[in-house]
DNA sequence: CCTTGTAGATTGATTCATCAATCAGTAGTG
DNA sequence: CACTACTGATTGATGAATCAATCTACAAGG
């Protein structure tokens, strides 16, 4: 079905080949992981879809949970620099621009990758303490950057006196909503028109402005 | 700690007795799955919480998954009825009355209990598919009444045009997520304080308004 | 080039612990 | 006395983690 597919026989021996074994087992381990869910997956069936056998999981990695923590870690990894990519390339003349970016390429991010959007939102919430911080952590970068936005908004008089630090973090959690409510239902909306209307509801809210 | 710790020594005969130890049952169960997590609770667990012998909760429940089921349908329930009793006693001449008393009856019914708020959005999605959309259910219910009410505004031109399912979506996770958070991290703001943040970003968002 | 030695990658049967669910027995209640 | 709520030891299944055996890729010496 995949290009997981191709079955690995020969057996890795430069560190080069290592790396990429270890990635082949993430693979696996996220589509596993995603499709039953952090608990239901057993390490056998990680190792059957990476076409190893059991024991070799436990070369790679010391246990379940170091399985799925690393997991997770690299996700993390590749939205962070997925949406850093973007709000560099943005234009810097509109202050709006780059948090328009930045919500943009997260809701481009989960869309290109449903499994993504399980693993963060349905598998890290799942594990108990320890990755509950560590998720905690992905938010906590993007909201210090936006609270930081928004008082920056506030001393120029354009944005609304809000506690800055609340409001930031409403914003990160309405687009991880939105984006964990994609993953599941279509509504054919495609992911930069949902960027652009949480960037205006979160701008301009529900009630009619005046036309002045 | 709670009056969960009274053990019922008598034997349960008639069926009012049975519909307690019903509930006792669920009780436990809310105390054991909120503190361990559906997964890494037992069925000892529960029954030594209950002061009960491991069997006689496989005489009330069929299984793990009916007792989970059982409880996590109670809770939604209970959450119900508080909002819909709060959005019945509030003033009817403000249209925005009755949503900023939902808002507000929401956070207080989960701030009086931390117990159902880790239930219902931790445990509630680490359990796969039936109740899954079980859950979903709940917001859908508040999904369709605050849908209903954005498209009046947009008709007597008090809110401005946006789709208003999306809109009604946003304003349900927004909801979920901060009284998520308020659970786990204490900020000093108190449940209606933060209700009234709620209704006033959702309403005239962070941009700031000209004073006409 | 072709051995052949060896480190270490790979295997999967086995071990060990956990826990859901059962069931035969016990005792309270009407 | 009969009914049925209740008990808790037992069973059976599952799955994480271990480990001794096997195999392979490479290298060093012929």
């Amino acid at each position: 079905m995949t290009d997981t597919a191709r079955r690995p026989r020969r057996r890795a021996s430069s560190d080069a080949d290592k790396e990429e074994r270890r990635r082949q087992l993430l693979a696996a381990a996220k589509t596993v992981f995603a499709r039953k869910g952090f608990h239901a997956a057993t390490i056998a069936d990680v190792a059957r879809e990476a076409k190893l056998s059991y024991g070799s999981v436990y070369w790679y990695f010391d246990s379940k949970d170091d399985l799925i923590h690393a997991l997770i870690e690299s996700e993390q990894e590749a939205l962070r620099h997925s949406v850093e990519a973007a709000m560099r390339s943005a234009a810097s003349d509109d202050p709006l621009a780059a948090v328009r970016a930045a919500i943009r390429a997260t809701f481009v991010f989960f869309e290109s990758d449903s499994r993504a959007t399980k693993l963060l939102f349905r598998d890290a919430l799942a594990l108990g303490g320890a990755v509950e911080k560590h998720v905690h952590g992905i938010y906590e970068r993007f909201i210090v950057d936006v609270e930081r936005a928004i008082v920056a908004g506030q001393r120029a008089g354009v944005l609304a006196d809000a506690p800055a630090h609340l409001a930031a973090y409403s914003v990160a959690a309405l687009i991880g909503q939105l984006a964990q409510r994609r993953s599941q239902t279509d509504d054919g909306i495609d992911a930069e028109a949902m960027a652009d209307f949480v960037v205006w509801f979160l701008m301009d809210g529900l009630r009619k402005r005046d036309p002045s």
